[in-house]
DNA sequence: TTGCCTCGAGTTCT
DNA sequence: CTCGAGGCAA
């Protein structure tokens, strides 16, 4: 007896549990405006838990704690639909949708009728059953009259309710779509790179053994195939690819757009207020929904989304135009299975699929190997797309890329084109696995990839392609900035010997440059007096850039303009930098080993050294001008170099010391203040000595810029 | 050693 | 714009 009423307590409790949790459901899934806390929210949760635990026969399917089952969904069944759910014309311009509204108009009998605009969501359509205001079932389009039945998983969705309030008809179905969130879709992707990096190394200690190497799993290749695939999984069979579930069921929501079929109750007479009316059962319809007067409004609202579609959390492939009165629905009615009464507004694709012929490198500046698609092309988001890069070789294997695949190509939110990924249910076996070249495919040098690294370098600086990317940067805007020498007259210099490094771009003149043959549309074509002139002058106008500029413009690995920038500002001159250990760059902050390395490197080069006295005898700035010569540390004092010193010629030498302040004379006197004495010394070596004039070996004179530099 | 944060390098199409 | 790498602080 006593027992029974404290069941009927607990059981009200229990009821009045889940009718909270429900609501709050509804305030934080629906309406996005929680009232509680999540920890008030988790306390509720707790509590109903430990009274389902103490008593198991009170555990309804419809609890809130039934959500997140982990439990395997035994084998779908097939779902018949009551009524069809009906698929759309699509209108992918303008004109089409303009000649749906006529027809429509001529149907009618009149063109003035609302229309309801809908973002239509890139999902997977829904159709969920509810009887006596409890979620009994739920069922994918299928192919409008037979879909699935997935109503455990949709569950797992908690934007769907379990139960509804009063005032739901006895028996009704919904229709909505079930969509991932971009950001979802990101994360669960990531989670199955992860499990594949597991799986590749346990299937390395397999290869060992002999064994058969396990799987990888494939990729989502976008949200709706993501929201597809999670909403029809059935048990996971690792602990860690139910987390990747998990996760993937987790990022999964629905907007309501539609009745169904319906008992026990009127249907609103338009869809707007079947909307509204939907909303305030505590289903979720999308906020963005809007009704307009005339067709140029809906038309409006089409393109303010098409434009607008990335700022939204989920992918849109369209709009829905409906007519909003029912009444006019019905006597427009169906052909076939679209309804004369919807049309949805498709947007151009950012994604498309196409052919990936082949898979090609490009050598960059730094020798790095660059891969990218060639591809089938294809038109994707207005562009028609015939290359895209793949970054490097691991990135390729991790998409699981190869030559023959069709792939999948979009453009996102930029303007750039990526390959996502390769569809591999289209897979003909003939595709082959891509593997980087062992050979630089310009000059045949041998590649080498660190351990660790993910590109793969040409080992030849002398490399053609190598030599191309340099001059291109050092010309660039953000370096020199010679305006006349791009792609081609870069090409064209080089390839004729005019120009061997950047540094002879300085001895170019009008007369050599006039006749120099570029690569014309039809025929090669000269480059053209005016044009030649323009690049001379260009020319002479970059030997006034800053230090920053020359320094950067050189190309040192790991020297950006950010860093060259430091590196100008803390060394104030080329030839300190030239002259400069590795560790006194890695006493420039944000430069450590790596990069001190790399500049140390660059300077200790035969080559790059040459590059460098070319440009000094242009007359390119090679200092900063504000180390001006009465500011300087060395300010007031008069240095003599003597003898052939091994960090820097003779001029470099004065050239440091004039730029930190002090000058530079060619003869000894009683007023020189330091004689520099190098290898071999000549007779100023002795005069110093008969002056009394001071003397510093190299390693002291370096020593010496070096601290007041600091 | 790990997790920011910033910088460097390469990139497509019109 | 994106990814990788380097530097630096905890």
């Amino acid at each position: 007896m006593e027992e029974d009423r404290d069941l009927q307590t607990v059981k009200l409790r229990v009821e009045e549990l889940r009718s909270l949790i429900a609501y709050h459901d509804y305030r934080y899934y629906v309406l996005d405006s929680p009232e509680i806390s999540d920890a008030q929210y988790d306390e509720l949760m707790r509590e109903l838990r430990r009274l389902e635990e103490r008593y198991p026969q009170l555990i309804t399917p419809d609890s809130p704690t039934q959500r997140v089952s982990g439990q395997p969904v035994a084998a779908f069944g097939i779902v018949e639909h009551r009524l069809p759910l009906l698929s759309l014309a699509n209108a992918f311009a303008e004109a089409e949708l303009r000649a749906w509204h006529r027809r429509a108009s001529a149907l009618a009998g009149s063109d003035d009728f609302t229309l309801v605009c809908e973002p239509k969501m890139d999902g997977l359509a829904v159709a969920l059953v509810y009887e006596n205001g409890a979620f009994v079932q739920g069922a994918t389009r299928g192919d409008g009259r037979r879909g699935e039945n997935i109503t455990e998983n949709l569950r797992t969705i908690r934007s769907i309710p379990l139960r509804l309030g009063k005032g739901a008809p006895s028996r009704f179905e919904v229709r909505g779509e079930v969509y991932m969130t971009k950001q979802g879709f990101e994360k669960v992707n990531q989670e199955i790179m992860w499990l594949n990096e597991e799986i590749d190394r346990v299937n390395e200690e397999l290869a060992k053994k002999g064994k058969k190497e396990k799987k990888r799993l494939s990729l989502f290749a976008n949200p709706r195939n993501a929201a597809a695939g999670s909403v029809r999984q059935r048990d996971a069979r690792s602990v860690r690819q139910r987390d990747a579930r998990m996760t993937a069921k987790r990022s999964l929501d629905i907007f309501i757009y539609a009745l169904g079929w319906l008992e026990g109750a009127a249907r609103p007479p338009t869809q707007w207020e079947t909307l509204q009316w939907l909303g305030k059962l505590g289903f979720r319809t999308n906020p963005y929904n809007a009704r307009a007067r005339y067709l140029n409004e809906a038309m409006h609202v089409c393109y303010e989304w098409q434009d607008r579609r990335e700022s939204l959390p989920y992918e849109i492939d369209g709009v829905v135009v409906k007519i909003d009165d029912l009444s006019l629905q019905e006597r427009l009615g169906a052909v076939g299975r679209e309804p004369r009464w919807a049309i949805a507004y498709k947007f151009p694709p950012i994604q498309a699929t196409t052919k990936l012929l082949k898979i090609k490198v490009n050598v960059g500046r730094t020798g790095s190997l660059n891969p990218y698609a060639v591809l089938e092309p294809v038109r994707v988001g207005g562009a028609t797309v015939e290359r895209a890069t793949l970054h490097n070789e691991d990135d390729i294997r991790r998409k699981d890329i190869r030559i023959g695949d069709t792939v999948i190509i979009q453009r996102a939110g930029d303007v750039i084109p990526q390959v996502v990924g390769p569809v591999v249910s289209l897979r003909t076996g003939e595709e082959e696995v891509y593997s980087m070249p062992e050979q630089c495919p310009e000059c045949h040098a041998p590649v080498r990839r660190l351990e660790g690294e993910a590109m793969s370098y040409c080992t030849n600086t002398a490399c053609p392609a190598q030599r191309f990317a340099l001059m291109e940067h050092f010309v660039s805007r953000d370096a020199m900035d010679i305006e006349g020498i791009g792609q081609s007259t870069g090409a064209a210099l080089l390839e004729n010997g005019s120009v061997a490094d950047p540094g002879d771009i300085y001895s170019l003149t009008v007369d050599q440059l006039v006749y120099l043959m570029l690569p014309g549309k039809d025929h090669p074509r000269r480059l053209g007096a005016p044009t030649a002139r323009k690049i001379v002058d260009e020319t002479e106008r970059s030997k006034q850039r800053p230090l920053s500029r020359v320094i950067f413009a050189l190309g040192i690995r790991h020297v950006g303009s950010e860093m060259a920038d430091r590196l100008a500002e803390h060394f104030g001159a080329i030839d300190a930098l030239a002259a400069a250990s590795v560790e006194d760059l890695e006493s420039v902050p944000t430069v450590g080993p790596k990069i001190a390395q790399s500049v140390r490197a660059y300077f200790d080069d035969e080559d790059n050294r040459r590059i460098i006295e070319k440009l000094r005898q242009a007359g390119v700035r090679l200092a900063e001008e504000r180390a001006a010569r009465e500011e300087g540390p060395l300010r007031g004092l008069t240095f003599v170099v003597t003898g052939t010193l091994s960090a820097f010629t003779r001029e470099e030498a004065e050239e440091r010391v004039r730029e930190l302040g002090g000058s530079a004379a060619s003869s000894v006197t009683r007023k020189t203040d330091y004689v520099v004495v190098g290898e071999s010394p000549g007779s100023k070596a002795q005069k110093a000595q008969e002056y009394g004039v001071k003397t510093l070996t190299e390693e002291e004179f370096l020593s010496m810029l070096r601290r007041t530099n600091a």
